[in-house]
DNA sequence: ATGAAAGCGCTAACAA
DNA sequence: TTGTTAGCGCTTTCAT
């Protein structure tokens, strides 16, 4: 059996009531019982059970964190933003993978409500109205991050995708490619569609027709980038330039161009997103999109803290900035 | 106010105890009153409170998983085997980043402990008779991954550092390089140490002399393997193969040595360390030693479920295999 | 097969 | 400033 409080109060002639307000810092305890008291908690060896003062208190001081897939670059530093805001906040993260696949990201939530969680961090994957019901048969705050709900109802916290791909894709026709290609991932997902869209609104506002052979929506791995420039190569008609929406198959384009001859970017400049630590670990060094991973985490984690403290709220859906960085990849 | 199971007593006209059972799948219900209790926890919206739960039965079916950086790609693919095979177990994580810092880990146990985890899976970092000390202040088993304790007394899961450090340096000796150099991370941390200790002792069976200026200890980082390699291609003396104790730092290694107009493998053999999947993303593709991280993660959780079940436990030291892949940083 | 009731260890009024 | 006491929502004997 474990010390309790009630141990405690035995030992330091007190009542529990009082080795709580030590413990919990309530001003309202005469500095010399609290000395009595501290020591004997330190004598005991005591260790508040924080399973019960969740169940007392109604708070648990962790929150729950609902991740595609921790084993990315791309997440595993946005989960280090996310953890590092936490721990300044006293909070603990309970962090379960989802691979975006949405019977288990009902599931996850389920049980993270299940485990009374202060809060919610969703990442990735798409929010639909089912996902919104969810959460709402809770009353704790829930904020996304790398996603959003189109209906505007629960905060996020995102750079605009759409206008970065755009800006990429604007970038490399300015340098005079008639029709930069695209690989990206499936477009089922929105924040995959966003950057589509992004591509084809520069493209739209230049040239007349849209090769559709320019386009690859594949998944975010490296070999699909080897896989999807390869084909690309491989057709008469072939890009001189190409806008790809992930680091990691950035890198597989443009290795799988070099693997076939070409120099990059005399022959093809590729512009890769994310920016990820990958990004520099590569020849030539990638350029990217810039998107601060790490800081997507730390202000979704932050604005979870105030709507767990109800404060106010005063951007509900929090849009931090981006930018192109120009390396070897590009001329 | 949420729903209770008093709630749902009530309106199906049973105990809680019923109740209970229902939601534990206790066998000793009537199918019929099973089928009552069900449909009015569905109809109510029931949803058990898993804090309340752990208050009476001692358990919280979740584990604490320390972990020095989880926006590493090695301690990523090592968090995702653990949360894999927690998932088949029904168990959540509490994940927290503890940078390898000796006060960080020991106040993160101590937090775990008061969240009740029904174990704790730490990763990384000196096992210090401090922290056995903590562990033992609690009765939930503990598992290490990715690191050990030399008393023996806490059971843990690696490969052999030592051996492999030894055998990627015996095959570059054994390709006619007199002293490959070795660039790796500082020997303060046991698993580091453990890597120069192979690569010594391959050394010494060997030649004769040991030319200290080729042994260079640093941080595990993409820019510590180039400011490495230049360093050691700057001497008079230089290096014609490398053992490097992690890809991260290879792939810096191999790109700093292409920069100064080296040709990889030609002028410099490469071994990297882990096979992350950095190593197939470099031109030429790392030769590297293969360590299964997710593995390691999957079977220390694997292994500690086997404890929180209290079942007999044979092995407590669990050494995975490695091997070496070659790839193109080899001839 | 079901129910009654005693905790689990703590917080938070409320009293004193 | 301190103590008393009633829960928090559930599990788990022990009866029945």
């Amino acid at each position: 059996m474990s010390i309790t409080i009630y141990d405690v109060a035995r030992e330091a002639n007190v009542s529990m009531a009082t080795v709580s307000r030590v413990v919990n810092n309530n001003p309202n305890v005469k500095p010399s019982t609290r000395k009595k008291v501290l020591k004997t908690i330190e004598r005991l060896g005591y260790r508040p059970n924080a399973v019960a003062r969740g169940l007392a208190s109604k708070k648990t001081t962790t929150v729950g964190a609902i991740i595609p897939d921790i084993s990315s670059i791309f997440f595993s530093e946005l989960a280090r933003g996310i953890e590092d805001i936490a721990t300044m906040y006293k909070y603990n993260i309970i962090l379960s993978n989802s691979d975006q696949n949405k019977e288990k990201e009902l599931q996850l939530i389920n049980t993270m409500l299940e485990k009374q969680v202060d809060g919610i961090l969703f990442m990735g994957g798409n929010v639909t109205p089912e996902h919104v019901q969810h959460f709402s048969t809770s009353s704790a705050p829930v904020v996304l991050a790398a996603t959003y709900d189109e209906t505007g109802k629960i905060p996020s916290v995102n750079i605009d995708y759409k206008v970065a791909a755009y800006e990429a894709t604007k970038l490399l026709i300015d340098k005079g490619h008639k029709q930069p290609a695209f690989i990206g991932g499936q477009v089922d997902i929105k924040l995959n569609l966003d950057k589509y869209e992004g591509y084809l609104k520069a493209l739209q506002e230049s040239s007349a027709e849209i090769n559709e052979n320019f386009i690859i929506k594949d998944s975010y791995s490296y070999n699909a980038g080897i896989k999807g420039i390869k084909k690309l190569l491989s057709q008469e008609d072939k890009p001189t330039a190409v806008f790809v929406a992930s680091d990691e198959m950035a890198i597989g384009v443009i290795h799988g161009a070099q693997d076939l001859g070409y120099k990059i970017p005399e022959d093809l400049e590729v512009i890769g997103f994310n920016n990820t630590r990958l990004a520099t670990m590569v020849r030539p060094t990638l350029s990217t999109i810039i998107q601060p991973m790490y800081d997507l985490g730390a202000v979704a984690m932050r604005l979870l803290t105030k709507y767990m403290n109800k404060e106010e709220v005063t951007e509900t859906e929090v849009i931090l900035p981006h930018r192109i960085i120009e390396r070897d990849s590009t001329k």
